[in-house]
RNA sequence: GCCAGCGUGGCUCAGUGGUAGAGCUCCCGCCUUGUAAGCGGGUGGUCGUCGGUUCGAAUCCGACCGCUGGCUCCA
């Protein structure tokens, strides 16, 4: 029997053995859920519990609340996991494991590495402890009781565990029976028994720091995953192979968008043909969108003396993510007899008394010096200077990835100038453009995160006054938007808030992509000001924005929410005729030649080889368009147009499609229906 | 950068100490084609690099380079 007493007093007695949904029927599952874990509304509530010793008090069954249930199986499984690999490797110690998204881990320190040829091994284990349905039994203990038993236990994780948790009362959690109990500190909750665990499959095992902390050991963390049943466990295996066949990193071969070649460099794109027109195009859309805002084009070097960067604070503190100085090459030999050190060198760098030039981590401060380089007046504010400027930064190289993390990249960057009272003004159409951006693709999938300092480290440059100012500029904008979003602390840039859009990749990673920054620092680093209506110098607010972010990330991005099948606009190959025979290909080819006419992307497939072939190839590089031409086309001057995603297809005239398809390529439309 | 795994023709992969393989691509020829790969032939690899062990290394060991998954980081 479990009692259990509610916020408002009131108790409610259930009859195991019961299931969250048994509950559920009179409390909400989430209550029940919490019920069982011993709280409610953060109190303690009285579960009191057993008729008899054999009769556990955690009775629930996965099945029932699909969603509760599963995250709680789960962390049982990671118990009987952990449990399972103590058995196996005596030395381990274990650490911490919860459920996150589509699964679980545990962490381990062991200094023996486990593979993924283990993992068979660790499953078999798993299997003989679920096999043996063995209870989970809770068990309080007085803080200081419990504290005692783990330092005696020796396991300085879990101790620290303990310290961190809150409450008077310390919970363990004992699977099986005593004698060959396995037992480990846990909050909770827990399925009645290990029989109840469905389907499971360790995944990956990687390193990661105790408390993230790279100055910390580095533990094995152990993947895992767990479903109600095989055929759950399956279906999310092959969603999985589904989704590494999307990845821009595969499909970028496939559909030759872009290359990767070592000895150019790690992190450093090479845009293919096909890629290029995907990028450009989203270069030409924005340019459009610029000019409606009111934006000036600009465009500056890819480098920056020194001096530039001490001011604007990139150097020398951001130098370890910077690739180092360029120097001119008599310096160099001057240096070079004078036998001067790589580590006097930067010394004399960062003193000043060697200049050098850096490749630019970022396009602000080549932009503040077009600002600067004239006298504006408070009627000419806004400024808004837009440039795709390309950026390099040295990323670690395990961070490095496909389009997504890499060393050089070209933002769709702009630096808007303005006045404090413009600011709300400027911010509301940043976030606008970046809001058609997202409309105009089709992704809907993005999150909002406003990133704000954090009060307790010094990175953070300028007046305390004009970041809360700022702050709360970037509050009221992401608020503006009308979708929830997340407040970060600690996710801003050195020098001000920013409101971040992010979306995941196929594997499940969030990527940063559009951002919105609100600055007063850099304006005043660099004394910019404009003369106001009093005739005296004022301080200008600077927004730094890029609705893509990057082109290159954006469009690994873009490559997996499309699938590479890009709509018409984006669609590298927009077109592609494919005659019937041999004997057709003159027709394919006057028919091709007015598809060029419209200015549409387009090729001939005029191979030996059988239309399902040519269909089969256009087929795997996403072709929006294939025109079939044969002798009824050629007679009566049409084309036979195969849509992409569709069996069926439709006769039309040649000029027919000709015009639709131009009229379709130059309203950006995402369906192809023609 | 850290932990683990991986690295074989342009691509996808097989090959566990004894003469480097397959399919696709590509080239040549045949077929002249009506809706997701027609047939035959051919080119192409000092098995990431360097070193070691061995009579003998793609295969075992080490270092380095690169990639993948995480961790850390991301102005």
């Amino acid at each position: 029997m479990v009692k259990i007493t509610l916020p408002d007093n009131s108790v409610r007695e259930f009859e195991g053995p019961l299931s969250v949904c048994d509950i559920a029927a009179d409390i909400s599952p989430r209550l029940a859920k919490d019920a069982l874990a011993g709280r409610i509304n953060g109190k303690l509530v009285d579960v009191t519990t057993t008729i008899d010793k054999d009769t556990p008090i955690e009775i629930i069954t996965f099945k029932s609340d699909p969603e509760t249930a599963l995250d709680l199986m789960r962390h049982s499984c990671a118990h009987v996991m952990a449990e399972a690999i103590c058995r196996l490797y005596p030395a381990a110690k274990l650490v911490y494991g919860p459920t996150v998204e589509n699964g679980f881990y545990y962490d381990i320190d062991l200094d023996e590495p486990i593979s993924s040829d283990d993992f068979e091994k660790i499953e078999a284990e798993m299997a003989n402890i679920v096999k043996d349905n063995q209870p989970f039994t809770r068990i309080d203990m007085p803080r200081a009781e419990a504290m005692k038993k783990l330092q005696a236990e020796g396991n300085r994780y879990k101790t620290e565990n303990a310290q961190r948790a809150s409450g008077d009362t310390l919970s363990f959690y004992m699977t099986g029976t005593n004698g060959s109990a396995f037992e480990d500190l846990c909050l909770g909750p827990h399925i009645p028994a290990t029989g109840k665990i469905g389907a499971f499959k360790i995944m990956s095992v990687a390193g990661a720091y105790f408390h993230g902390d790279a100055k910390e050991k580095m533990l094995q963390r152990v993947y895992a995953t767990a479903f109600a049943d095989k055929k759950e466990l399956n279906q999310y295996l092959t969603q999985l192979e589904e989704a590494k066949k999307r990845d821009h990193r595969v499909l970028g071969k496939q559909l030759e968008l872009f290359a990767i070649d070592e000895t150019v460099g790690q992190g450093l794109i090479l845009w293919k043909p096909n890629g290029s027109v995907v990028r450009q195009e989203l270069q030409d859309f924005i340019s459009i969108e610029l000019r409606k805002q009111g934006y000036s084009q600009v465009f500056t070097p890819h480098i920056g003396r020194l001096g530039l960067y001490k001011t604007s604070g990139h150097f020398p503190y951001y130098q370890d993510s910077q690739y180092p100085p360029l120097i001119d090459s008599d310096q160099m030999g001057l240096l070079a007899e004078e036998g001067c050190s790589c580590a006097e060198l930067a010394g004399r760098m960062q003193e000043g008394e060697i200049d050098g030039y850096l490749l630019k981590p970022m396009n602000c401060p080549h932009h503040i010096k077009i600002f600067a380089s004239e006298r504006y007046s408070y009627r000419d504010l806004p400024i808004r200077l837009a440039e795709f400027g390309t950026v390099y930064r040295w990323e670690q190289s395990g961070e490095l990835s496909g389009m997504t993390r890499v060393r050089g990249f070209t933002q769709d960057d702009a630096h808007l100038f303005c006045t404090e009272d413009q600011l709300a003004d400027e911010l509301k159409g940043c976030l606008e453009l970046v809001q058609t951006v997202f409309e105009t693709l089709g992704m809907n999938d993005f999150t909002v995160r406003v990133s704000l300092s954090d009060p307790e480290s010094d990175k953070y440059v300028g007046d305390p006054e004009n970041w809360k100012k700022a702050e709360q500029a970037c509050r009221e904008g992401a608020a503006s938007l009308g979708v929830p979003f997340t407040e970060e602390i600690g996710e801003a840039a050195f020098y001000g808030p920013k409101i971040d859009f992010v979306v995941k990749d196929v594997l499940g990673r969030e990527w940063q992509l559009g951002t919105i920054q609100v600055d007063y620092n850099l304006p005043e680093r660099f004394d910019l000001t404009y003369i106001g209506a009093d005739n005296t110098p004022h301080r200008p607010v600077m927004l730094h924005r890029a609705p893509f972010g990057s082109m290159e990330r954006f469009v690994g991005v873009l490559i997996e929410h499309f699938a590479g099948a890009f709509p018409l606009w984006l669609a590298p190959e927009q077109v592609r005729v494919m005659p019937i025979s041999e004997k057709m290909n003159e027709y394919g080819e006057s028919v091709l030649k007015r598809l060029q006419a419209a200015g549409l992307r387009c090729t001939l497939d005029d191979a030996d080889d059988k239309i399902s072939a040519k269909i089969k190839r256009a087929h795997v590089m996403r072709l929006p368009y294939m025109l079939i031409v044969g002798q009824k086309e050629q007679e009566e001057n049409t084309v036979t147009v195969r849509v992409r995603g569709s069996k069926e297809q439709r006769t039309m005239q040649a000029s027919e499609f000709v015009t639709a398809a131009a009229a379709k390529y130059n309203v950006r439309e995402l369906n192809l229906e023609i």
